[in-house]
DNA sequence: AAAGATAGTAATTGATTACTATCTTTTGGA
DNA sequence: TCCAAAAGATAGTAATCAATTACTATCTTT
């Protein structure tokens, strides 16, 4: 229950910003959120966020770090309880579906600011969040080809483009039938898919 | 070399303003293409834009009708020519592969209509053009499967979801790097783990 | 309790946007 | 050759947006 108080101190209502504008960006397109909606969903006047924030991309660049914490730390976690690569690669993808049926606004985000010509803060963000997440699942079919799991001929770099794709086929399949629930459902045959893919089968 | 005439006839004026926001989408977030850019991009005033279409919603309705003619009718051919359903596959991934390469601003423009909350035309043109997509994948998929192809254990759904995602894969990681030029190349090892996943080892 | 610091309000600004009203030029057929 | 209709130019409008301002309320420290 978060406090009713009117004056927040300052890294509380930075935070708070955050989560009005990841709960928005489930509703509608991330790219026209205004600065007057965000406040009008967290109580607030527009012009008070601008006593928080130096500028709206100020309040981007928040929540991509915000998304880049929360979605590296449960698969950092996912990939040391696991006990094979193979199994990591599983959990990982499992722990990314969670994560993107908990805010189903994130992919939105992402997708809109890779789009962005300018190099922006945020976008930069969102990029290396991708290439943070990218350079796990190269580390772990690599692993996976040297323990006898994963097919030495498979393309690492292909795999782990298909390794991504996979969960945005399955955003993407979850914003056309308007339903991100039974994306979980979906996810394990996808995988499934996926592993026969890339599977040693000697 | 088109026209270097001022006044065109209406039909290939409004062509040649699709043509404009198709060009302009590789370059910019198609949510940000103002019809003043549109304007400048074909050499004609902002205003004379809406002589041929009665609002920015109209064109993008007819530019959603372009995309699903030009993308469906080479698949529709690739489909026609092959002689399996797995070879239909990779002749419509690599149909598809060609298209977004040659028109790198459309699948920025699918991303985004895709993200509209409200219904608008143009959202359910391309809503609709991805459902036509899907039915043909899944087609080629149990027809892969009755003549033994492709192992009848796959989830059907689960492998058009699979490979409309590998496409998305291949275009994220392209917008990630800039260059769509070499996407070509790594489609080819991408289709190879795919291929592998629903293809049948008895 | 006084005083300063922090947080929020309400109103306003300039810039940008889609769209429109009016005038001008071009085009093609009689 | 002339003229009406089509196409484009010019010059607006109203609405929206991020950002700023002057001021007020509320906390915290001494």
């Amino acid at each position: 229950m978060p406090s009713t108080r009117k004056h927040l101190p300052a890294d509380i209502r930075r935070a708070v910003t955050v989560e009005a504008v990841i709960e928005l960006a489930a509703l509608q397109n991330p790219r026209d959120i205004t600065t007057a909606a965000i406040a009008q969903h967290m109580n607030v006047t527009q012009g008070a966020l601008f006593r928080h924030f130096a500028n709206k991309e100020a309040i981007w660049q928040a929540v991509m770090e915000w998304v880049s914490d929360h979605l590296l730390k449960p698969i950092d976690a996912s990939i040391d309880e696991a006990e094979t690569p193979l199994s990591a690669l599983h959990a990982v993808f499992m722990s990314h579906i969670n994560f993107v049926s908990a805010y189903p606004g994130v992919p939105r985000m992402m997708f809109g600011e890779m789009q962005h010509s300018e190099n922006t803060v945020p976008r930069q963000r969102a990029r290396n969040l991708v290439k943070k997440y990218g350079d796990r699942i190269i580390l772990l079919i690599e692993q996976g080809k040297q323990e006898g799991q994963i097919d030495p001929t498979v393309n690492s770099l292909a795999a782990r483009t298909l390794f991504i794709g996979s969960i945005q086929g399955l955003v993407m399949q979850s914003i056309l039938t308007g339903g991100i629930k039974n994306i979980t459902d979906k996810a394990s045959d996808v995988f499934a898919i996926y592993r026969r893919g890339i599977e040693n089968t000697q």
